[in-house]
DNA sequence: GCAAAAGTGTTTGGGATACACCCATGC
DNA sequence: GCATGGGTGTATCCCAAACACTTTTGC
């Protein structure tokens, strides 16, 4: 392949969306733009991916130096999600973005930091063309629940079935029968009843559970 | 952000994974590498993205250029695949290679490029990852064809329900009951009769059906 | 005893699977 | 008439969906 010109590259740019449960929702972690262009606006975590560092280790850097949130040690899932072909992003000129997707719980952005989660359903004013990467990712996310135990993400090591229905229920946008979701759940066998219960406000007390296994697994069958 | 050094971007590439039945086998369309590194070692198509050009416009002009198939015109369905990390592609150093996968039929590379399609059960040597990347869109592949309307883009505008059926196994890699897959199929309602039918050899003829729609569909239900 | 969430079974319909023979043609 | 691929139906099983009441607790 010949150029007659020297090759240069676009600016390569990654951006992370990161979901977790707040107050039974699903929420994403934003932050608010210091500069133009879209200063003001919300934004997706990312950043420049410079030569020699890999997506996933520049989008680590980036997103723990900007909120405080480690991929590596706060999420208990993350997948690569697409590469966008973002357009006049800056006036360096063609940008290509690589966007990744996670999720965890009880995630907290640092307080110096202008991040914060919002539900999905909810959001602010968003810079480029974050409001449909989001959209995007919790098309993929719905998908992933659908058909392997990602779930778990969401969830603490110790759960009630009320608690894992709700987290599908955030998820799907929709509410799920309980004796059909139970029976269903429970016989795909990815998880154990523990001898926990959990006792909080004026009535029954809840039998705790626990996933088997907390790596990504393919469900025998699909769910939902 | 701040960089102590000025921003410098890696090398970006994009790579092709193209299917097609040859022989009524799942078979793919590569390249032999004339020069280093892996010189003589069979490739998939590709090339440096440089900056200005989208990851499509790109892989369009370097697939039309090396292999004389064009994505837009030939194939009848794309997709982005994934984007790799690939570790020292070149003296370069570090680069990123954003995949597609796409499927067509009656695919011919130009006759003078070392270009040509290989059952995917039996690739010839592979440069860099290109084996991973191959199997990565097979799998995506059967995925597709499980969910979606995909394997119209495999055949041609008429096609008998014996044709579709070994597109379906060519792809899943295993085979179906024909009375099952009949019945299946057509209740899907993807697929209109024709009042056309294929006579050739010493045997009944077969009765040829028509794609509704010849774009990308989710199924109502999924496929095997 | 009452409010609040946890827990539990049965019925029904539809799709998945398994399985074997007749049909139309060319030679 | 025979070889070749095209075309068809039924029985069974399992899963999905719909649906309402009892249990355990704190106050």
């Amino acid at each position: 392949m010949k150029y007659t010109t020297p090759y240069v590259a676009p600016t390569l740019v990654v951006d992370a969306v990161i979901f977790q449960l707040v107050e039974g929702k699903l929420s994403v972690l934003l932050m608010q733009r210091p500069n133009e262009p879209f200063k003001g606006a919300w934004a997706l975590p990312g950043g420049y991916n410079p030569q020699g560092e890999t997506t996933s280790v520049a989008l680590e850097r980036i997103v723990e130096q900007k909120t405080g949130i480690s991929i590596i040690k706060d999420l208990s899932y993350i997948e690569q999600l697409y590469t966008f072909d973002t357009v006049a992003r800056d006036p360096r000129g063609h940008a290509v973005s690589v966007t990744y997707m996670g999720c965890g719980r009880d995630l907290i952005a640092s307080s110096e930091a202008a991040a914060d989660f919002y539900p999905v359903d909810n959001l602010p004013e968003l810079a480029y063309d974050h409001a449909a990467i989001i959209d995007y990712a919790h098309q993929r996310l719905i998908a992933k629940l659908s058909y392997t135990n990602a779930v778990y993400a969401f969830l603490p090591p110790r759960f009630s079935l009320a608690e894992l229905q709700s987290a599908y229920e955030a998820v799907f946008g929709y509410e799920l029968d309980k004796r059909n979701f139970r029976k269903k759940f429970l016989s795909l066998g990815l998880t154990t009843e523990t001898e926990e219960m959990r006792r909080e406000g004026a009535h029954r007390p809840a039998r705790l559970h626990k996933f088997n296994s907390q790596t990504l697994e393919v469900l025998s069958r699909s769910f939902d």
